[in-house]
RNA sequence: GGGCCCGUAGCCUAGUCUGGAUAUGGCGGCGGCCUUCUAAGCCGCAGGUCCGGGGUUCGAAUCCCCGCGGGCCCGCCA
């Protein structure tokens, strides 16, 4: 069964009505969206299934089930290749779908409970590339939906904060760092005295040997060595903040994996004594057996310092504790699925029962290869978004709509819709070609029929909703898609994936656009002009909302 | 060697969970549509061994098995 949707609409009751029928008929189908109009507008494969229970052909079973549809909203019933094809009555459903689509909080719901989402997750003193964006941009959206669906969604950057580079970071601050450029670029300048580092220690190695040095004084609290690690922090957080600021994402939290070093370590000591680890008898460290498929890992190195593996698992116990979530998503790249599968076997061992959910994603690499931060093969986030700002405040010069404002919705739009658009489990080559396209299925292609939608009641004058006697087959698919909106969202956070939501927003778009341009609005007769601002109304609070939940601004020009 | 993911027109991609009607769109190509709400748009045409082979089924892009190609991971980095 569904769960309660607080906004439902008559498209949507249709459904579960024949849903419900069919699989008390013994036809537990899923119903579909038939390919063409004639077809109908829900179609149910029946046909098939009750044919072998009933012992009677196909067609017959088909019939017989038809029968046996009673509903207000239902126009006719057709039979055809053993399928069920139902038309609805287009004034009636429509008439209550664009009511209810009308309305601000069309979509959300009541759903209760809580998530902590863990995304982005940047590395201190790092420049944020394009690889980052897919986690923060995935986690943001996902954030958003469920908040909008009425589950509390706690979001949280957990900073790669912990690690040798520190030491050789300290040593590097010391020697070469420019206080003026870390101030106005930190992270250029921190990447500079880091690539310095290396440069010197390739002729200097007795620098490596400092580094260490820096870094176990910096685990045992050295003050000095500590003030710079936390400025070496905070600078980033600084620098990535205007970064998030501009893709629209937000957080809750921003923790790290320097808050988890101790707990872990006695975590280990408790798996240990529990008999979930064991101690490796040449080593000393401390190791788990996960079984066959996923074999030995360490969780603590055998001179007594945390992993990844042990800080995460402490860091997840955490938030149980904190937050109290029903569900602790994660997203992060899938070559880190083995990690995410230790940890979550890890655990439940420990009695753990919660939604545990690792949203996977696949590589952004380069044309001629992985990116390489060494080789110099690497596109910085920063750079990305400004040439697509640029590019969309050159297009809006050709139509005299320039505005600064909204270049950068447009050129961030752009970007944040190319990423969220494909399944996250794809890889993905970047080309700026096709990031910076503004034509088909792009995020500007979307926010284009905003604007269109918007400028059509901007010009309306004083209306109220009217319904149609005859409502044509344009205005039809329209009504159809705007009625699929909640169980769309549904979908997303069943799975956890928002590019769901960006294939709707994209056929929502592409229905308005050829909409618009074979259906006369505002010099229409009446009713129809009503009843076609109403679906622009309804089509435009949908939209609107979808672009919001994908970290898609809305222009008010272009 | 083992594990996980991906494979759908020249390129990119939805659908795979939950099997069902002639497989979804975009880019690129070709041809049309601006005196009518912004042409970042619309309409049409061409383009397919759904990686291959078996199997299950009335029915397979979808489920199972065996391969192939690509990616990622495989104890003291994260």
């Amino acid at each position: 069964m569904h769960e309660p949707l607080a906004y439902m609409n008559a498209f949507l009751e249709v459904k579960a009505y024949l849903e419900d029928l069919a699989k008390r008929e013994g036809a537990d189908v899923p119903i579909q969206y038939p390919p063409e109009d004639k077809l109908g507008d829900l179609a149910l494969p029946v046909g098939f299934k009750l044919a072998k229970q009933l012992r009677i052909p196909p067609e017959e079973a088909a019939k017989r089930f038809a029968g046996k549809i009673n509903h207000p909203l239902i126009d006719k019933v057709e039979v055809a290749n053993g399928y069920v094809n139902v038309f609805l009555k287009r004034g009636d459903v429509s008439a209550d779908v664009l009511k209810a689509a009308m309305d601000k909080n069309y979509g959300s719901a009541e759903r209760g409970g809580r998530v902590v989402i863990d995304y982005s997750s940047i590395n201190v003193a790092k420049p944020m590339h394009i690889g980052h964006l897919r986690s923060t941009v995935i986690g943001g959206s996902l954030r958003r939906i469920y908040r909008f669906l009425g589950t509390e969604a706690i979001g949280i950057n957990y900073l790669g904060d912990i690690g040798t580079q520190f030491g050789k970071l300290i040593v590097a601050y010391k020697r070469w760092a420019d206080e003026d450029a870390l101030e106005r670029e930190p992270i250029r300048e921190l990447l500079r005295i880091y690539v310095k580092f290396h440069e010197e220690a390739e002729k200097n190695p007795s620098l490596e040997e400092e580094a260490r040095e820096a870094y176990r004084r910096l685990e045992e609290g050295d003050e000095e060595y500590v003030r710079l690690w936390k400025r070496f922090r905070e600078l980033t957080i600084r620098y990535a903040q205007k970064i998030y600021d501009l893709l629209g994402v937000e957080f809750d939290e921003i923790s790290g994996e320097s808050f988890y070093v101790e707990k872990a370590r006695e975590l280990a000591e408790t798996l240990l004594k529990m008999g979930i680890a064991e101690r490796d008898p040449e080593t000393g460290a401390i190791i788990v057996d996960f079984g066959e498929k996923m074999g030995k890992d360490i969780i603590l190195k055998s001179d007594g310092t945390t992993l990844y593996l042990s800080r995460d698992l402490a860091a997840l116990l955490d938030r149980i504790e904190r937050y109290n979530p029903d569900k602790l998503i994660y997203v992060v790249g899938s070559e880190q699925s083995d990690h995410f599968r230790k940890l979550f076997w890890l655990a439940d061992m420990l009695g753990v029962k919660r939604g545990l959910v690792h949203v996977p994603f696949g590589l952004i690499n380069l044309p001629e290869g992985k990116m390489s931060t060494r080789k110099g093969r690497v596109v910085f986030l920063e750079d990305v978004l400004k040439k697509a700002t640029d590019l969309a405040g050159r297009e809006m010069q050709k139509r005299g709509t320039y505005n600064e404002e909204d270049a950068r919705k447009i050129g961030v739009g752009a970007v944040n819709y190319a990423i969220l658009k494909v399944e996250p489990e794809k890889n993905i080559t970047f080309e700026w070609s096709r990031i910076l396209s503004f034509e088909g299925d792009t995020g500007p292609y979307l926010q284009y029929s905003t604007v269109r939608a918007r400028k059509i009641l901007g010009k309306a004058g004083d209306w109220t909703p009217k319904s149609a006697e005859n409502v044509n087959d344009d205005e039809w698919k329209m009504v159809k898609l705007i009625a699929r909106f909640p169980e769309v969202l549904e979908e997303v956070v069943q799975k956890d994936r928002p590019h769901v939501l960006a294939r709707y927003a994209y056929e929502l778009a592409r229905g308005f656009h050829s909409f618009y341009d074979h259906n006369p609005v505002l010099k229409s007769e009446e009713p129809t002009r009503s009843f076609r601002l109403s679906i622009v109304s309804a089509f435009h609070n949908v939209l609107a909302r979808s672009l919001e939940l994908l970290l898609i601004q809305e222009p008010e020009r272009m």
